[in-house]
DNA sequence: CACAACAAAAATTTATAGATTTTTATGAAA
DNA sequence: TTTCATAAAAATCTATAAATTTTTGTTGTG
């Protein structure tokens, strides 16, 4: 055999192979999470073991793994000894976590406008540009959900505040954003007729770049309540057998 | 035998056989992130399986779920394939979240105030006087950490903020708070010889029971600014040998 | 001195065994 | 007959141990 040739073959075979390289636990958190934000999974259904790891043909040790980083995110809910759950959904949590985003994302959006950059401002306006050309639906006629345009929509909010300086905040910013992302794609009227949301991320970042601080966290959380208003207005999507017991977990 | 009488006797053994009567990977979490919060486990240490493994007397199952846990607690760094590290401290990163807990801290006073109710300010009162009561150190020579009073000094700034209504923003202050307090114990001047946190304690609780909120956050940030100075003074914790490269992870 | 092949260590995963909880069935009392 | 309590069974979560894969360190060769 011959040595130098060998070793070649396996280095390039090895960069093929595994296409993004990752961990199977990494792997399986992905698409667990893409299952929860999307609502395959659905709310407060139970997450048994034996039926995830014939879903997703992996063993228990990663499955675990995923599921506890989700429990971290807040999608999923884990009890002791009785298994995990997929996060239950109501009113009053949707109120809650809204009112925290908008606190919250007041105070990043202040802090990166206070700490602009040109590069800042350059990135933000790219965001809205390329958020505004893509569509919001893949299909014309009816609703249909386009990955492309809720990515860019991540990417432009997270620039809004991805100037502020703090890792942690911007962190934290994120699963407050995955959370209630789950409450908008559980909701039917997804397509949000009547509201003009290009509109809006343009106004905000015009304001942004304007300097006026206090427009642009108007609007930015006049946005947010807007969207879990429209939310709440849903009939469907929360269970209407325990109203009253409407409390947050 | 008798049918009932037995019954009983079950019951009553099983409420006293398991005390905390909660999961194995649970005690481990408590054990682990007690030794990551006192230092005992040391930044940047590796945390190797084997040795934890005999180090609690468990399996590897409880301690992936404890690590995982503590990886979204941010007291722990995962490095895909190449295992579990303890994580690492930096000027920056010190820096970075204390700015950050004030940020937040000072928006949850507000909305705690803002929220303000009779129950409320008497827990704050409470929480104040007993924080009061308890000796900084349990040894009146040399300074020895006094569990009880950290416990109560936790309890004190929860309480604080506690009344804002978002559940979430309460869980963030509070891991803030945890990373913030391995600095501290981290840090070897821990005594504060010169400062009167008490007193500062107290400051805060009459600024909000008086109602004014902006002399509370600027007392409440003054209180954080200062820890962190101190701690940032001390030579010893962070490792000089990169001292260029001291960019947060 | 650099690079490749080998060997050792460690992390990840699969598989198996042990506990705990929930369900179901049986029997006694109202 | 209905209801409640008990006991057994089933299902499922938790934990241990073994196997696989990946990474890292070492040695030998060009």
């Amino acid at each position: 055999m011959i040595p130098g040739l060998k070793h070649v073959d396996t280095t390039s075979l090895e960069l093929a192979s595994p296409p993004p390289s990752s961990t199977q636990a990494s792997t399986v958190y992905d698409r667990l999470r893409e299952d929860l934000l999307s609502g395959r999974l659905e709310p407060s259904r139970k997450l048994q073991m034996r039926f995830l790891t014939e879903l997703y043909q992996t063993g228990q040790t990663p499955l675990r793994e995923a599921l506890n980083r989700l429990t971290a995110d807040g999608l999923v809910e884990c009890r002791e000894q009785r298994g995990f759950y997929v996060a239950d959904i109501s009113r009053s949590e949707l109120a809650e976590l809204t009112k925290t985003r908008c606190w919250v994302e007041s105070l990043a959006l202040r802090e990166s406008m206070a700490a602009s950059t040109p590069q800042w401002e350059e990135q933000l306006l790219l965001a809205q540009h390329r958020l505004g050309r893509t569509p919001r639906s893949l299909n014309a006629e009816h609703f249909e959900d386009n990955p492309e345009w809720e990515r860019l929509h991540r990417v432009y909010h997270r620039t809004l505040i991805g100037n502020c300086g703090s890792q942690s905040l911007i962190a934290f910013c994120g699963q407050l954003a995955d959370q209630l992302y789950r409450y908008r794609r559980l909701s039917i009227r997804k397509a949000f007729p009547s509201r003009h949301v290009t509109d809006e991320h343009q106004a905000i970042m015009t304001a942004v770049l304007s300097g006026d601080a206090d427009h642009a966290v108007d609007l930015l959380t006049a946005h947010y309540r807007q969207t879990a208003e429209v939310i709440l207005q849903d009939k469907q999507i929360f269970s209407e057998l325990h109203e009253g017991e409407d409390a947050a977990s």
